[in-house]
DNA sequence: CCATAATTTGACCACCAGTCCAGTTGAGGA
DNA sequence: TCCTCAACTGGACTGGTGGTCAAATTATGG
């Protein structure tokens, strides 16, 4: 099927860009809490109305850097080498996408808590839609006794952006990571 | 030791029960999102600025609500008889703790999520100590292995506020409650 | 070089959490 | 009973937010 129907002007892509790069900047130096559209279009270099056009609202140019950041993890679960992408037992996949998933958000914890913030109903974005779709194949492979379409919303809410960021804030991160591994780990590995 | 040193004038008190009693109903009628402190205060019969000054912040006032909802759990837990207080086993325990505390968490939903939105680190307020404490001392002695402080953490994390309204909202809210149960009661049973 | 549609601008809006102080009121002591 | 004063209350005010919009600008294909 064809690509996008029409092409972004040149103009557009260029602040498009910039935005997003602001965005980042700005949540890495200020946190979730303390970042606004207008500070982003002025760290950007252009006006408040064009971020909304843009990005439509907040919680759209959240959205649109989220997907960036996932989409490299999103290919390689689709089509990468084992044990992230096919061809590994579904137990192991499982494990090393919740390994890599937890990275992803520890390295934009930021990110995420703003995204979860100027969301209004997250277990109905279509981003989403893709990892419950493929924790759920896994855990339903593994254990086909289990509800694995909730387990599978339950096990990915471990991820939550407060938590995460509570325990970098501590130096926990990787006991952080142990923990949810385990977690994990006691749920693929049948106990009967 | 002695009660609270002063105690609180008449009027104020039927105030701060008129403030949480619309504020409770107003989330009920209109959701988290659209709740704000001029309408609970017009709701209760009183001006903004008695809101404020009964209870901080946005998130004073949430905060009093969910203590206030926590407060017969909490005695249950401390006091009250097998297997939620002390007794019964340390995973039975648990079991029940989760449970119920799940129920808590769909009869206030929109008192959670508000409660969370509202606050700025949930992970260091007073009230979650308490229950992290309660967890951790539980899992502890069901599982010395485990990194017991942290997976309370993470296990916690699965009664989030948007997960419980998105299952409550699409009619699955037994289904979560049994993965969730499901999901404590593999950690709680030791596989080894 | 022109026509046109996409893009950009910045003023504008409604709303919100939180502040502040002047005025009111309840409660205990004389 | 009344008086005093601390506690309480009202409501105008502030600073800042996400979001809208019509008019001006600009890239681009022909």
């Amino acid at each position: 099927m064809g690509n996008e129907p029409k092409r972004e002007r040149r103009d557009a892509a260029r602040n498009r860009r910039a935005i997003l790069d602001a965005t980042d900047a700005l949540l890495a130096e200020f946190g979730a809490d303390n970042v606004s559209i207008e500070q982003v279009a002025a760290a950007a270099g252009v006006s408040k109305g064009t971020v909304f056009h843009r990005f439509g609202s907040k919680a759209g140019l959240m959205r649109a850097l989220v997907v960036e950041r996932a989409h490299a993890l999103r290919d390689a679960v689709v089509g990468g080498p084992p044990p992230l992408g096919p061809g590994a037992p579904a137990a192991e996949r499982l494990l090393a996408y919740f390994d890599e998933m937890f990275r992803l958000v520890v390295d934009n914890v930021e990110l995420m808590i703003a995204y979860d913030k100027a969301t209004d109903d997250p277990h109905t974005e279509a981003i989403h839609a893709f990892w419950y779709g493929h924790i759920a194949s896994l855990l339903a492979e593994i254990r086909p006794d289990s509800d694995a379409e909730v387990l599978a919303r339950v096990l990915l809410s471990t991820l939550n952006g407060d938590l995460v960021l509570h325990h970098i804030r501590t130096g926990q991160t990787e006991r952080l990571a142990g923990a949810i591994h385990g977690l994990v780990e006691s749920v693929a590995t049948r106990p009967d």
